[in-house]
Parts: C-alpha cells; structure tokens; sequence
DNA sequence: GGCTTTCGCTACGAGTCGTAGCGTAACTGG
DNA sequence: CCAGTTACGCTACGACTCGTAGCGAAAGCC
C-alpha cells in the first residue's frame, strides 16, 4: 500500500478525516507479511486469497476490501523491499556501480523477490493500472540511485554534466535499463549468480562505455 | 516440442519404431497454434488447458499426455517464435549488434511473447524442469547469436581473440545478459519503445564498452 | 446516543484443475 | 487378416479457488 499516514491517534489506527470506523493498520501490515511469507513458502502461482486472510488472522472479505487483485496486493508487498537500497558513497563510480549491483542482487535473491516481480511484470503487460501501480512503487526507487550516482559522479568530475535536460533524462533512463537489466537477466533468466567477480566485470564494461562516450 | 522427427510415413504422422497408433502431429502444431492465440486474446493469467483444447479442436486430455503443464505447453508455443532470430552480416560490429537488438524488440513487441516470456521465467524460479526447458528452448538460441556476432567481430578485427575460454565463454555470457536483459528491462518494465534511437544509444554504448575493454 | 464505516463470518455460484473410465480409431507385427 | 498396442474424443468427477453478498458486531466520529 501507497499508504498516506497523517497523524496517529491510536497505534492500530489512522485519523483519516472521514466518519466511521477506521481501517486497521496492523491488519494492513500483517497481511502484507502475510503475503510476503506466502510468497516464501508457495510461490506466486500457488498464492491464494484465501491462504493469505488466514495467515494474516483476517477474513477474506478484508483483503478484497482493499485490493482488487492479487496482483496489487504482492506488488505492495515486494515493494517494501525497495526501501532497503541505497547508494552510499564509495568514492568512485565504478565502486558504486559495484555496490548497487550487489545490492540488487542480493534483493533478488530472495525467493519472495524472485517469484514475484517476474510474475508481477508479466501482469503488467496487459494491465495498465498494475503497471503504472509498479512504475511508482518499485521501478521509480531504483532510478532514483542512477540519478543519485550519475550527480555524484559528476561532482566528482568522472563523468560530464549534460546541457540538454531531455538527452540526460534519456541517457539516465538508458544507464538504468542496462544495470537493472543485465542484473535481472543474469540473475532469473541465465539463472547464474551474481557474484563479486561478475559485478566487477559487468561494471568494468559499463563505465568503460560511459568513459568513452563522455569524452 | 523438441520434436524429434525421424522418417516420414503420412504428412500426419511419424513412424517412431514403437507400435500402436500415432501421435498426431497436426495435433501438437494445432495446439501450438492455438495456445499463441490463446495468450493474445486472453494473456497468460486467463489462459485456461480447456479453452487452449477448444480452439485446437482436441481434447482436454490430449494436452495433459503430452504437456504436464500450462508453463510447459506455453514456453513450447513461444519457443518457435525464437526461430525467426537471425544474424546477417552487417558489416561491422555496431551494425551486427543493432540489428539484433531491434530484432529482438521486434519479438518482445509480439503480445504473445510479452505476456508468456516474463510468465514463465517468473514459475521458473520454483521448478527445475521448466528452467532447463526454457534454457534450452529459448536462452540458447539466443546465446548462439551473441557467438556467431563475436566470431564475426573478432574476424574483422573489431574484437580480440581470447586465449582462455573459459573467461571466453564468462564474456559471452556477460554480454548477452547485458543485451538481453537491456532490452527486455527497457521494452517490457519501463514500457517504453525500442526503436531505433535507443537501440543506436545502447550499442554505442555497449560496443564503447568492448573497445575500451579489448584495448 | 446516533451515524457511519469496517470487521469477521458464512455461504454461494461460477469457473478451473487434473484425473479416471470408456469405447473407438490408427498403426504394427505376425 | 487379426491380435496387440497406443492415441484419441468424450463424459464425468472431486477438489480447489475466485470474488461477492448478506449478516450482526465492533469501533470510531459528531
């Protein structure tokens, strides 16, 4: 949930401004968890509703309530484990390249990751309000390091800041593709892991592009 | 199918040394056909065996002896679609890889593909069977291209050759996780098009990269 | 206290899954 | 030509999931 939190009244509660009785925000985060554990243990294919609202100690009733779809309830729940990537400041951009990559990697290693953002994508490709649901809750946090690394570098005089705000919209949006990508790829599709020694190469070829066309 | 196709008796039909009746191959092309058409009108998620068997004109049962599964019976369907990619020789390195990107956009494009492509990597990350299925049904054939590219690369001198192969076949895989992944990253989770002004930005890139790296 | 909204619970029709059983069709070897 | 073997179409079935409706009770606001 894109969950808009204003002022806590009661631990279990939010003060949403409307009458009657409010929503229960530890059932919010119990399903999630919920859901998040199923994940682990079924896989997205044998996720039910129903499996889920017991789990959690609610009805089913309640889920639908405030998902229409499976397929919003797990991008919610995947979607917290965005939260925990950052960029910290390495020194130079092929070490924060390295990190980033490691980073998503290892967010992809696990299971509940794993099954279902490839699942959750797949969806997407016929479902425009789970995509743009996507777009803002998982892929736009992760195009915030690539703006975030490529301003870091600039400062640091590695790479050259862009006059025309379109082309480096257009060459942060590529960077992006690439780094996710071959990460994703490498990771669920060739099914090999992503290890030190692959991150090194991967970024070695990268930023050897992004050298050279820079200058 | 990986069919194996020996010798010829009646165009329906295959002797297979066994004795009793035939499969029926205009079955298995028929069912083919109509899960691809299935995954248009419907998407993988309500993609349904009984509909898939109506459209073929066979029986439900029919599918279940030959496919145990929905995600096998599709990476079979989308499997022959991997058959139309080519890699004629364009002259130089920078073309090659353009030309194959776009070609591989073009396929992505193919709503059939779109929705069955991510489907059935997502259900590969519990199911053993599948992964190798998909490995060598689709992974593979595309692999190849990414060779046959360096070979040619390496013959006009664009690229140097390696000693070790096994660090051969480490930057083999490292690029066609790049070239892949980008473009499926690109074309399916950011949404957005593959034409030629990204795939020109991308293979300079890339093939920047290369250079750089060779040198 | 009255109003409003959410909650848990039960029940339901609709749809899908994967299998079993049957009689028939097709092809092979003797 | 006939017996043996395998595939086929068809029907029916239990088990499961979906998403919804209806109910009384709970929890908060005015």
């Amino acid at each position: 949930m894109v969950a808009v939190m204003c002022k806590h009244t009661r631990p279990e509660t939010v003060r949403t401004g409307r009458t009657g009785r409010p929503r229960s925000v530890e059932a919010d985060t119990a399903i999630l968890e919920a859901t998040r554990a199923a994940l682990v243990e079924l896989g997205w294919s044998k996720l039910t509703m129903g499996d889920v609202a017991t789990r959690a100690g609610v009805a089913k009733t309640t889920l639908y309530r405030r998902w229409t779809n499976k397929n919003e309830l797990v991008v919610d729940a995947v979607a917290v484990l965005f939260d925990e990537l950052e960029l910290p400041d390495r020194g130079s951009l092929i070490a924060d390249v390295e990190g980033v990559v490691l980073q998503f990697a290892a967010l992809l290693a696990r299971p509940e990751a794993k099954t279902a953002l490839m699942a959750v994508v797949a969806e997407s490709t016929r479902d425009d309000a789970l995509r743009i649901r996507i777009r803002s809750a998982i892929v736009d946090r992760q195009k915030r390091l690539v703006l975030e690394g490529r301003a870091r570098a600039q400062a640091r005089g590695e790479l050259p800041y862009e006059d025309d705000p379109e082309a480096a919209a257009r060459s942060a949006d590529l960077i992006f593709d690439v780094i996710a990508g071959a990460v994703v790829h490498r990771a669920l599709v060739s099914a090999e892991p992503v290890d030190q020694a692959w991150a090194r190469s991967f970024t070695l070829l990268l930023v050897s592009g992004l050298a050279s066309l820079g200058s």
